[in-house]
RNA sequence: GGGCGGUUAGCUCAGUUGGUUAGAGCGCAUGCUUGACAUGCAUGAGGCCAGAGGUUCAAGUCCUCUACCGCCCA
């Protein structure tokens, strides 16, 4: 018997053949897998993600919705942030499908230039090849095949997900719309003088071999080394080496001194006062600098005393260029000592840093080596040690542009959310330094820039290059096109008008752009919303979209970032196979809030699962309950407003409040709470109530045919309302239980171009809420009071119940269902309290708002008399407590006359209603 | 060093503009093969809303400070 229970809580009866429903002819349990591949085929076959495909029923009076995806990289494969931003991002364009606009969930790839080589030359170094030792065309031609190979694979993950793509507008950023886009805007930019090409300090990867923006490197902590060495000072009169007297420098990278051209000191710095202006001798390179003064260096920081070395440090480059020194690079593209680091060329970096270091030793010249606490920079893709250095490269000029940008958010033309966003973006965007956008890699867009002999260039957004040069006017075979491509970034900011086919004004540009919302995690703001708005704003003259909405990171259940090589990664493919899609995509969803990390385990992919498949269950019973007198395959008929019960009109106004509740979470694009709000208005109220009531309004051989179909047609109408509502979080299931429901006429075939649910006024009945809730909570008072007397649950027992007038008919409508929930049988309406109370005699009090019962156990029971006294104890000094409350509230002078009077009136009838209820339970216990 | 966020039930998290008794899931306890569902049902226990001040008739919610955790930027 245990393993059996075991087994079938570890889900291990999924093995099992269904045991399908004889009248449904339904599986007990939802199986996912066996139809999402089908509803999916469904979808396309019926062609609705395409706001012009035949199956559209999108009304172009309506503004369209549009969201450009945040195309993945195409040599990857589906992880759990694609599938959260994916089924954010799809919901949204699923919720405006319905409601008529017309609809554009533009699909994607990246490039992803960076990346993607970092991937391949790793696969061709296994095949013991390379870069190098393929050359340029040939690399190209590989990549191109990998990438032909891998980019099927992320897309069709996506519609895994129920992602309702357009896919016949699948875009690349390789492709030739992104590339005529990426020529216009920079050469449009270059004419403009917002794209330049200067010698400037950046950052270089040695492994990667390329250039890499300010955001692309990633500082770590680090621990290590100052080492404090002395640099000789010269003698005044002769120029030599003073082997007596030397200033010694603090530095975390020795090896830099090769390329050394001053020491700094702070001119506050008493020590060295008398130094500044005096020559010191760099070792190994013999090389005379001068001490100079400038506020920057730190005069707590080793001895006060820094190298400068203009062209491999950031700080050191700014002060050099404040002080005219000379800038001397003494590394490569492999970041090895290069001819300028004398004995020590060839060396790579930290080899010669080891010997540079060992050589100062056994000269005696170095002081100290402190172990050093410190960022250090890598790049953010291959982790290699990023070095400044000088290079030519072409730079956007971002200050015209952010300030753009930042008007678009400052003026709420474009609304960042969630808006504690904003600061960090207005800090972002105010302190951003150029943007470096070349670099020296293959895969990506060459940059239309050439160059003439004399140096001269010429940018053009022409294919096939200028005709002759800009400037001197030699003919174009004595021009060579630059060797570098652009930052992945630059193409990405591209993206929500390139893939409209910008710069032709295209009809798809005509209608589709500005986009609606821009989907993206938090993460990514400054690597390409930002892009985005600037060059979008610069280029079309409009921002990209009305709203940014950015998501959280999806961590484990521990809070860990999810990563493959920490193996603590759920891979949503795997997750949609154990739970399905839906289960997914609700638990992705429910309990998050923009921008704001959450945690991703077992349990909520359980507790999803289980509610799809509770949901499946109601409708099971649904179809299955359908009165004899309704033919299968009958139209819908809307309830009948004649032949509804109380708790027909109960659950319809429910419904009704549900659909204003999802619509303004909807509204505030708050999806957590809409999912929790038909989560909870579908278990609890529908089918733990509605569900319960209605099967015994649909036994009751005393009610009509018509009263027993107008029950009916109400579950099926609420039911549909929910899944209307629930298919934008839960696209598959509810589409597989609607294609099972009646429809209306006017319904199209399937649900994912079915219309949003509308609040239906006469369906708000504000009466029947209050009083069959009452009704409920008498059922509720009952089965407490039962099971806190420790009463055999299944035991039938008479009970005396009087309730208020006002509530009688109410009462008498649903009295057989009162009477099976709580199991109270026979169930007795007294006419007045007395006779109810009169009626204790022993047995369990039950009081709950202004309805008072007596539950009458077979036997007396001296001990169960005990517990039920205890509990109305309990209830009445939990009362008590209250009232003091209110009543102290009430007694306050400042309260009453300052509180808006609603308030104070809703305080004094609930201190009326304690008083009474206090009552009430003192004269029961007494 | 500057900035942002978090701290709410044992755990993971919701909590809209301040306004009755602070919610959910999981877990826990006690029961239940109730004619859709044991992936279920019923009932229950469990919270000084991190700490200290302040504003207010009224604070989880607004302000100030402190502590701890996390993130971003330099």
């Amino acid at each position: 018997m245990a393993d059996e229970t075991k087994s079938a809580k570890s889900g291990a009866d999924a093995t099992r053949p269904a045991a399908a429903d004889t009248e449904t002819g339904l599986p007990k349990a939802y199986r996912p897998g066996e139809v999402e591949h089908a509803i999916f085929a469904r979808w396309v076959d019926a062609d609705v993600f395409n706001p012009d495909g035949k199956g559209s029923r999108a009304d172009w009076s309506k503004q369209p919705f549009v969201i450009i995806q945040p195309p993945p990289n195409v040599t990857g494969s589906l992880h759990l942030g694609h599938a959260q931003r994916s089924t954010v991002e799809d919901l949204m364009t699923r919720h405006a499908r319905m409601q008529g606009r017309p609809a554009l969930f533009l699909p994607g790839l990246d490039h992803a230039s960076i990346a993607a080589q970092y991937v391949l030359d790793k696969l061709l170094a296994k095949k013991g090849e390379s870069r190098q030792s393929l050359g340029r065309a040939k690399y190209l031609e590989r990549m191109w095949q990998f990438v032909d190979e891998t980019r099927q694979t992320i897309l069709s993950q996506q519609r895994r997900v129920g992602a309702s793509l357009d896919m016949t507008r699948v875009r690349f950023t390789m492709d030739e719309f992104s590339a005529r886009a990426v020529r216009e805007a920079f050469t449009r930019l270059y004419r403009e003088g917002l794209a330049y090409r200067t010698e400037a300090l950046i950052h270089w990867c040695p492994g990667c071999r390329t250039s890499v923006s300010d955001l692309e490197v990633i500082p770590k902590e680090t621990t290590g080394s100052l080492w404090t060495m002395r640099y000789h000072l010269l003698d005044e009169q002769t120029g030599a080496p003073d082997p007596d007297a030397w200033i010694s420098v603090a530095t975390t990278r020795p090896e830099t001194l090769l390329g050394d051209t001053a020491v700094a000191v702070n001119p506050e710095d008493p020590r060295y006062t008398a130094l500044i202006g005096r020559q010191a001798m760099v070792p190994f390179v013999d090389r005379g600098v001068p001490i100079i003064a400038d506020s920057v260096v730190d005069m707590a920081f080793g001895t006060g005393a820094v190298k400068i070395t203009p062209a491999h440090d950031n700080d050191d480059y700014e002060t050099g260029k404040r002080h005219g020194l000379s800038m001397i690079t003494v590394l490569d593209d492999a970041a090895r000592i290069n001819e300028n680091g004398g004995q020590f060329a060839g060396l790579d970096r930290f080899e010669a840093r080891r010997q540079i270091v060992e050589a100062l030793q056994e000269r005696g010249e170095m002081d100290s080596i402190k172990p050093h606490e410190m960022l250090l920079g890598r790049c953010q893709r291959s982790d290699d040690v990023v070095e400044p250095r000088l290079k030519t490269q072409w730079f956007i000029r971002v200050a015209p542009l952010a300030a753009a940008a930042l008007e678009a958010t400052r003026s709420g033309r474009t609304q960042i959310l969630p808006d504690r966003f904003v600061k960090v973006w207005e800090h972002w965007m105010t302190e951003m330094r150029d943007w470096n956008v070349s670099r020296q890699l293959w895969w990506g867009h060459r940059i239309p820039a050439w160059y003439c002999p004399d140096g001269h260039v010429t940018v053009t957004q022409d294919p096939a290059g200028p005709v002759a040069c800009e400037v001197c006017s030699r003919p174009a075979a004595d021009l060579h096109q630059d060797e570098d491509i652009f930052d992945t970034w630059f193409s990405s900011g591209l993206w929500p008008f390139s893939t409209l086919g910008w710069p032709d004004n295209t009809p798809d540009l005509e209608r589709f752009y500005p986009g609606s919302v821009m989907e993206t995690a938090y993460d990514i703001i400054f690597f390409w919303v930002a892009r985005m708005m600037m060059l979008g704003i610069h280029l079309t003259g409009e921002a990209p979209f009305h709203t940014v909405y950015l998501s959280g990171l999806i961590r484990d259940p521990y809070g860990q970032k999810m990563s493959k090589t920490k193996g603590n990664s759920v891979d949503p493919l795997e997750t949609i196979e154990e739970v399905g899609a839906d289960a997914l995509r609700f638990a992705l969803v429910n309990g998050t809030a923009p921008g704001n990390d959450s945690r991703l385990g077992a349990e909520k992919l359980e507790n999803a699962r289980n509610f799809t498949n509770k949901l499946w269950n109601v409708a099971r019973f649904v179809l299955g309950a359908r009165p004899a007198s309704i033919p299968s395959g009958a139209p819908r008929e809307l309830p009948n407003r004649a032949d509804v019960g109380p708790a027909d009109r109960w659950i319809l106004s429910r419904a009704a409040a549900t659909v204003a509740a999802v619509d303004e979470a909807m509204r505030l694009y708050a999806f957590g709470d809409a999912s929790q709000i038909l989560y909870e208005a579908i278990w609890n109220e529908y089918c733990d109530w509605a569900v319960e009531l209605a099967k015994i309004r649909l036994g009751d051989a005393s009610l009509s045919t018509a009263e027993h179909e107008t029950t009916w047609w109400t579950l099926v109408d609420v039911l549909d309302t929910y899944l209307r509502l629930l298919h934008p979080i839960m696209p598959f299931v509810t589409e597989e239980i609607w294609e099972r429901l009646p429809h209306l006429s006017s319904d199209p075939a399937l649900l994912i171009v079915a219309d949003w649910p509308t609040v239906v006024a006469y369906a708000v009945d504000a009466d029947a809420e209050r009083e069959v809730n009452a009704l409920l909570e008498l059922v509720r008072a009952v089965r407490n009071a039962r099971a806190e007397a420790r009463i055999e649950p299944a035991a039938w027992l008479p009970v005396d119940v009087y309730v208020p007038d006002a509530l009688g008919p109410t009462f008498d409508a649903l009295q057989s269902a009162i009477e099976r929930l709580a199991r109270a049988r026979p169930l007795d309406r007294s006419s007045s309290l007395d006779s109810v109370r009169g009626a204790v005699d022993g047995g369990l009090s039950v009081i709950v708002g202004d309805i008072e019962a007596v539950v009458r156990p077979v036997a007396r029971d001296e001990a169960q008399s005990e517990r039920d006294h205890a509990r109305l104890e309990r209830e009445l000094a939990e009362a008590q407590a209250l009232l003091a409350s209110a009543r102290a509230r009430l007694a306050n002078d400042a309260f009453t006359s300052k509180a808006p009077p609603t308030v104070v009136e809703v305080a004094r009838a609930r201190a009326a209603e304690l008083e009474e209820l206090v009552g009430r339970l003192t004269q029961r216990l007494n």
